[in-house]
RNA sequence: GGGCUCGUAGUGUAGUGGUCUAACACGCCUCCCUGUCACGGAGGAGAUCGCCGGUUCAAAUCCGGUCGAGCCCGCCA
């Protein structure tokens, strides 16, 4: 006997007139007595089957939403279906019987307010063959895959570093600790000193991995695992990062535009306002404006405040018709030892930060290559141990030819929030992890 | 870590001292329905109102504790 072939949902439409067998899950039953409807998905979308026959019906009686089937019937043009085909006449079968009904919705957009997110996350495992939900990680692979192919345009070379370190490396952000063999070991808040090192050998690289921060942040905006795209460049100076970047964002926000357009759709997405050179303010610019318009005195506070983010990135929407701005000038006295001070004026980094939409969503600098200059930096500014095992090999590589270099890190997470227009990042993740969730 | 807010059927909500023997919508079950697409209609099941204690003649409702969750701030991507 010979078994019928299957095809994907998408395809029915270009078959008009020929058998068709398709396997998928339920994803609705709509019965109007004498005919039923079905709708059915699998990779490639849904498709809408037609049932008249009683004793094909009755085979789904008690089959819940998710059941798995297989259906082999007629495919037929149909404009008032959706996807303007439809399949007629199926013989089904059910591959998977599922009686229990699903506890979350799964045909309808799921509330995704506050208040409810616990809910969402409890359920994740089903929730996600929502249409609504499956389509913001639709686009965030279609994000990643804008970002990769950016990088290697621009001939970076991709890698991969370690997560389990010996022991704090940036200083800054808590990091988790864990037992390793006895000793105490680390999850990596950052692949910087990696991502640094391995300019030496292949001058550009970038990485897109999860990085850990063990900071107990109950934020819209923070997690304690996240993905971060990290990428670093040699013989470069701020104005290429700032460039860089620019043309980062734009690809990725055409390249999505253009390959998610019905996932975008079915989200509501709206597609960010963006120049070909992002706009670049500094942070004195940015408190006197927030200052003057909103009374909140910030003059001369050494970072933005969260409103104060979001008020800029209006401004900069409604004044320079751009949905992001880079913040420039960071004050020195708050910057990380294996950060740059301007040779200008020794009291600012050599920094720039993106916001867009609201959040900062990546922070960027040029490094400090010169060895004697980042050896007096360690010890002053993080009372570093060049010997430790965390700083040693860093300084290592540092010391055998580094050229001027700079880099920056990237929230995935937050990106996807944005780009799709979320208002917590947690909802741009697949299973997040946050101070008080670990599971699924 | 600090501040504020919220826990009521599987899900989302209403009810804020007595009329609550807890209501509505979605989902589920039974029946009707031949073009639905958030289908429609009739009926039904499903909740010791997060938990513990207190106040009161009377508590989903007020108070205390506890557990859980959310938002803002700090910090960051």
């Amino acid at each position: 006997m010979q078994v019928m072939q299957r095809i994907l949902t998408a395809d029915v439409h270009n078959r008009a007139g020929k058998s068709v067998t398709v396997q998928g899950w339920l994803h609705k039953k709509r019965l109007l007595g004498g005919l039923t409807f079905l709708l059915v998905r699998d990779r490639s979308g849904v498709v809408q089957v037609v049932v008249k026959d009683k004793k094909e019906l009755e085979k789904l009686r008690g089959m819940q939403i998710g059941t798995v089937l297989e259906l082999s019937g007629t495919a037929k043009g149909e404009p008032r279906a959706p996807g303007g085909a439809e399949i007629h006449n199926p013989k089904i079968e059910i591959l998977v019987p599922v009686k229990e009904e699903p506890p979350i919705e799964i045909d309808k957009p799921i509330d995704h307010r506050p208040e409810n997110q616990d809910t969402l996350f409890e359920y994740r495992a089903i929730g996600l063959r929502n249409l609504q939900e499956s389509a913001i990680f639709k686009v965030r692979a279609s994000i990643t895959k804008a970002l990769r192919e950016f990088f290697y345009q621009n001939e970076f070379t991709e890698i991969q570093t370690p997560k389990l370190l010996a022991a704090a490396t940036e200083g800054g952000a808590e990091v988790f600790k864990l037992d390793y063999f006895g000793q105490e070991a680390t999850l990596a808040q950052s692949p910087q000193f990696y991502k640094q090192m391995l300019v030496g050998v292949f001058e550009r690289v970038f990485e897109i991995a999860p990085v850990y921060r063990a900071e107990p942040s109950a934020t819209t905006r923070h997690m304690t695992e996240y993905t971060s795209v990290d990428g670093e460049m040699g013989f470069i100076d701020i104005s290429h990062l700032e460039e860089f970047l620019s043309g980062l964002l734009n690809f990725v926000v055409d390249y999505v535009w253009k390959h998610s357009q019905a996932e975008l759709k079915t989200l509501s997405a709206s597609k960010p306002a963006l120049l070909k050179k992002i706009p670049a303010m500094s942070m004195s610019e940015i408190h006197e404006k927030y200052t003057e318009a909103t009374g909140t005195k910030t003059i001369g506070e050494r970072d933005l405040r969260p409103d104060e983010e979001r008020w800029i990135c209006e401004y900069s929407k409604e004044h320079l018709k751009s949905d992001a701005i880079f913040v420039t000038d960071w004050p020195a006295s708050d910057m990380k030892f294996y950060h740059k001070a301007q040779t200008k004026d020794k009291n600012l980094a050599e920094r720039i930060d993106l916001l867009f939409r609201g959040v900062e969503i990546v922070t960027g600098s040029m490094r400090e290559h010169r060895y004697d200059e980042l050896l007096k930096q360690l010890k002053e500014k993080a009372g570093g141990n060049p010997n430790d095992p965390g700083f040693k090999y860093f300084l290592m590589a540092m010391k055998a030819g580094m050229p001027a270099h700079g880099g920056f890190g990237m929230g995935l997470d937050r990106l996807t929030e944005k780009i799709v227009g979320l208002s917590n990042v947690k909802e741009a993740t697949l299973f997040p992890r946050d101070i008080n969730r670990l599971a699924p």
